[in-house]
RNA sequence: GCGGAUGUGGUGAAAUUGGUAGACACGCUAGACUUAGGAUCUAGUGCCGCGAGGUGUGUGGGUUCGAGUCCCUCCAUCCGCACCA
């Protein structure tokens, strides 16, 4: 009888799914442990190859923390709100919410099929009511706090309201971009709309005019790493810059602590690094520039404060409030060309044309804050308004942007560094001795910065200051398909929902698109439509962005039928963080850093007992697809094949690749594929054949190169899948998916039947005790095996076991004690035909995932021989075997009187000999 | 420009601590068994050479008895950020 995959896995299937065998228990003695995936969102396109990629990898894992001993927490949700199932909303007119549930029950369908262990009964959906209930909560939490920068941590904006009246805002120490101050007495005399307007100045989630990536196309804003090199990441659409009223999260205060966390968590440096440079801490001090004829004063911010008697100019950016103010009459044409130029141009534009020297001079002058001489104040649009405080002191002789603009506008260039040239170019380097500067001169640059930034503080005209490149992030969208915010409006003022009210569900609309005003789709809600939850004048018209639902998700899978709490405290304390987490870098300066806020916000506010997400996480590779091409003659109905391409104008297609094989083109099959490919003609290869051009790109539907995990089980079975998945090559590593090996994998599975049947299908594993060559096999692997999981090395796993059969084969070995243990080792990496092999072997029915791991004993590797290599100046000439325990000199003596080594060394003596012992000998001469 | 990663046979790759480079698999070559099965088995397969042997882990150098592995230089590819003051 022959293995046969499809009967085994679909029983074993069901038993688990009867069995609930995966389910995880909340109250264990067990150790706890966590293994996540990142949760997908249900395209209409399907699970590709890469999908289970990673989700194969935890798998494993998780089956090897059970066999191991641990109480394992390993779930699988959908994050289901997003633009896709929107967008085929707007064209066809189906509600998003069936598109995603028909979406997410195809994932579920491809998802059972490989034969994981999740405990489904903890799915989660972000777009459940259920869930986003609980979304709703956490940013009502955000908006109802502050953070505090004395106790560094979120406080409750409850305790910032008696602070101001009690003593206004004067002693506050808080994260906020307000920089004035008001007394008790202001509090207490302002209307409720100004009391709101001072306090969104200081939620975590607030209200602000920003100026947002606002996509016509889409009719919504995206978030900057929603973008691509100018268009959106999703259908790839014109952006542009847009000032609208939106929800912000107030990230910034988290900086220093999302930065400072990364060095506990057990993350691969690359995206340790990406999320480092996105925070982009940088440390200097703020000036004080103070302007003449106007009573503006200037705040630049710099990392070279030991620079600033080398200020020849200031430069602001167009956008800069005081300008108009600075301006002078006999400037203002200019000036307000020059800006209309620089609002025109997109932020694209704008870096695309970094080579271009562009600015504009007021006609202002600011008072130098040493020197007390005047500089010139230019406006420029190298200067960004989003960084720092939107304006620079610009010291030509050490920045080579500000000597470029120097040079370009005949600026004066002053040199306060010793002995260096800067007639060519400005000397960046932060080292060396300052010249020229008075109180600074003669000082190396790192002791200077320190006087420096001591004699700005001293005479009050600025402060050491650290400045983050990150930025608030927008936390609304002009959508329909995403979680309404708990709020509603009375006299423009915003109101939280109750608790007892929530969730505030998505209301029905009559169309998906924004309103003919340009509000955003859920402007079209009638009253009727929000029901219940209707207030006041209007409920908020915009949806959260997408890593809303996403930045917490891992907490709800503790307790994702609670309807009293996000995550129950008993819970949580149990579960913990996230032990292992498995998912793509591309989430890097996303999901990634928002969990991170999130998680460290709910802990301040003391519903978590950790402060980071996700102790360890690798990062799986991109599964690549390989695109077939065709060409079309240009004007022609005509395709050529590949090799003769060259010789006309062509246009390449991308052809469905299930209608391509070896790169050969089922002609027939193409011109039925489409109405204007019926009567396409075709310049083939000489045997008539047309050969496809091919490509690696990312695996798309629109590119044709979808590869389904379905038709690859259907023929192979699920454990071959799972096998051959991760013996691609290390999961880190970026690899385009090829089929070609996976016989390979399933010849190994077949072999692994043959094991314990012979051709009959009778069981042919015997009692008894093992050979000795079985044992140093199994325990050779037991270790292997082991090793390799803990270093996450699935691909040498897959070898190990390989290596182990051929090894049993070959010794024709049938022990019962030796293929039962193997079945167990094997039963994480290919849990159905391990598990069919143990009840064959005499065991109760879905019991090998709860077998612990085999012990490994070292005693039975130990030989009483070893083959040493025996090298000559380092080159292999010949194996020797020899008893373990000879003695060096013994080696050595055996070694040398050995023919071998007597023609290598032609006669002559070694000038030394090299004897490692169980390892080599390496004799030089 | 800055930061990170990766370069090993025809292909995917292995070599965890400096110790036989290419395990394991695909592919290929030859053969066996079979009336044909995407079956199984045997032998071979880095490159050059009939052979002895030489040579070989992106380039060039260094440390070492010994380097894919450590150090320096350069090159290529990929990813992230980018006028960040």
């Amino acid at each position: 009888m022959e293995y046969n995959f499809r009967e085994i896995e679909a029983n074993w299937r069901a038993f688990w799914a009867r069995n609930k065998t995966f389910a995880a228990k909340d109250h264990s003695d067990l150790p706890k442990y966590y293994v996540l995936d990142m949760f997908p969102y249900p395209s209409g396109a399907g699970l590709h190859v890469g999908h289970p990629l990673g989700y194969i990898a935890s798998d494993i894992f998780s089956r090897y923390k059970r066999a191991q001993g641990y109480n394992v927490l390993h779930p699988m949700g959908y994050d289901s709100f997003g633009l896709p199932a929107e967008q085929y909303a707007i064209q066809t007119g189906q509600h998003p919410r069936i598109t995603t549930k028909e979406n997410i029950a195809r994932y579920r369908d491809q998802l059972d099929k490989i034969g994981f262990s999740f405990d489904w009964d903890r799915e989660v959906r972000t777009s459940s009511p259920d869930y986003y209930k609980w979304t709703q909560w956490i940013f009502k939490q955000l908006f109802n706090s502050y953070y505090d920068g004395n106790q560094d941590k979120a406080v409750a904006i409850s305790e910032l309201i008696a602070e101001f009246e009690a003593n206004g805002n004067a002693n506050v120490n808080a994260t906020t971009d307000f920089d004035e101050t008001f007394s008790a007495a202001d509090w207490k005399s302002y209307s409720e709309k100004e009391k709101e307007t001072h306090l969104q100045e200081y939620r975590l989630a607030f209200l602000a005019d920003s100026w947002v990536n606002w996509c016509p196309a889409l009719g919504t804003v995206l978030a900057n790493d929603e973008i691509v090199n100018g268009k959106s990441e999703r259908g790839n659409h014109p952006v542009e810059q847009k000032l609208m009223r939106q929800w912000s999260m107030r990230i910034k205060a988290y900086a220093e602590r999302l930065l400072t966390g990364l060095d506990t968590v057990d993350w691969a440096d690359s995206i340790k690094d990406i999320q480092r440079n996105w925070i982009g801490k940088s440390i200097g001090a703020s000036v004080q520039f103070a302007a003449d004829k106007s009573d503006k004063v200037i705040e630049v911010f710099t990392t070279r404060p030991d620079t600033i008697f080398g200020v020849s100019f200031m430069v602001l950016a167009p956008e800069h409030p005081f300008v108009n103010e600075l301006t002078t009459d006999e400037y203002k044409t200019e000036v307000e060309n020059y800006k209309i130029n620089a609002s025109l141009k997109s932020e694209r534009d704008r870096q695309a044309d970094v080579k271009n020297i562009s600015g504009q001079f007021t006609g202002s002058y600011a008072t130098h804050p040493f020197s007390g001489e005047k500089v010139q104040i230019w406006i420029g649009d190298y200067v960004l308004a989003s960084y720092g405080t939107g304006a620079v002191m610009a010291v030509p002789c050490g920045d080579q942007r500000d000597w470029d603009f120097a040079t370009h506008f005949g600026i004066e260039i002053i040199n306060i560094f010793d002995g260096v040239d800067i007639s060519e170019a400005a000397y960046t380097e932060k080292e060396g001795t300052i010249a020229h500067s008075d109180f600074l001169t003669g000082l190396p640059v790192k002791k200077a910065i320190k006087l420096a930034i001591h004699e700005i503080e001293t005479r009050g005209i600025g402060k050491g200051k650290t400045n983050y490149r990150l930025r608030d992030a927008v936390f609304s969208r002009q959508r329909y398909w995403g979680e309404p915010f708990p709020v509603y409006y009375k006299n423009d003022i915003p109101y939280l929902v109750d608790d007892a009210d929530l969730p505030v569900t998505l209301p029905e609309v009559d169309k998906y698109l924004p309103t003919e005003e340009g509000e955003p789709p859920l402007a079209r809600a009638t009253k009727e439509a929000w029901g219940e939850n209707f207030q006041g004048d209007r409920m908020d018209y915009n949806t959260m962005p997408g890593w809303a639902g996403s930045s917490w998700y891992f907490l709800r899978y503790m307790d994702p039928n609670n309807e009293n709490e996000f995550v129950s405290k008993e819970k949580v304390d149990y579960w913990q963080n996230v032990d292992l987490y498995i998912g793509g870098s591309e989430h890097g300066t996303g999901h990634l850093l928002y969990s991170r806020f999130w998680t460290k916000f709910l802990f301040d506010l003391g519903y978590l007992p950790f402060d980071e997400p996700f102790k360890k996480m690798i990062n799986q590779g991109m599964i690549l697809g390989r695109s077939s091409f065709v060409y079309r003659v240009e004007g022609t109905n005509q395709f050529v094949t590949n090799s003769k391409k060259s010789a006309f104008t062509t246009t390449p297609f991308h052809v469905d690749i299930s209608l391509v094989e070896n790169d050969i083109l089922n002609i027939e099959a193409f011109k039925n594929s489409r109405e204007e490919y019926a009567n396409a003609e075709f310049i083939g290869e000489e045997n008539g054949d047309y050969i496809c051009g091919s490509e690696v790109e990312k695996m798309s539907k629109s590119k044709y190169n979808v590869q389904t995990p379905d038709e690859l089980v259907e023929k192979y079975g699920a454990d071959t899948l799972r096998m051959y998945e991760m013996f691609l090559g290390p999961l880190e590593q970026s690899k385009p998916w090829d089929t070609q090996g996976i016989s390979g994998v399933h010849n190994f599975l077949r072999k692994v039947w043959r094991l314990v049947h012979d051709r009959d299908g009778n069981i042919i594993v015997a009692e008894g005790e093992p050979t000795k060559d079985a044992l140093k096999t199994l325990h050779k692997t037991i270790k292997k095996v082991g090793d390799d999981l803990d270093r996450f090395s699935f691909n040498t796993g897959v070898s190990n076991f390989m290596i182990c059969v051929n090894e049993l084969t070959e010794q024709k070995c049938t022990n019962k004690s030796i293929i039962e243990q193997l079945v167990i080792l094997l039963s994480s990496y290919a849990p159905h035909i391990c598990e069919e092999l143990w009840v064959k072997l005499g065991h109760e029915a879905g019991t090998v995932g709860t077998q612990l791991f085999p012990a490994f004993n070292e005693a039975h590797l130990v030989e009483a021989n070893h083959k040493y290599p025996v090298s000559f100046n380092g080159k292999m000439r010949f194996m020797l075997e020899l008893p373990t325990d000879l003695s060096k000199e013994d080696i050595e003596k055996e070694v040398l009187a050995h023919e071998v080594s007597l023609k290598w060394l032609e006669g002559g003596s070694p000038k030394k000999v090299i004897v490692i012992p169980g390892k080599i000998v390496n004799i030089v001469h």
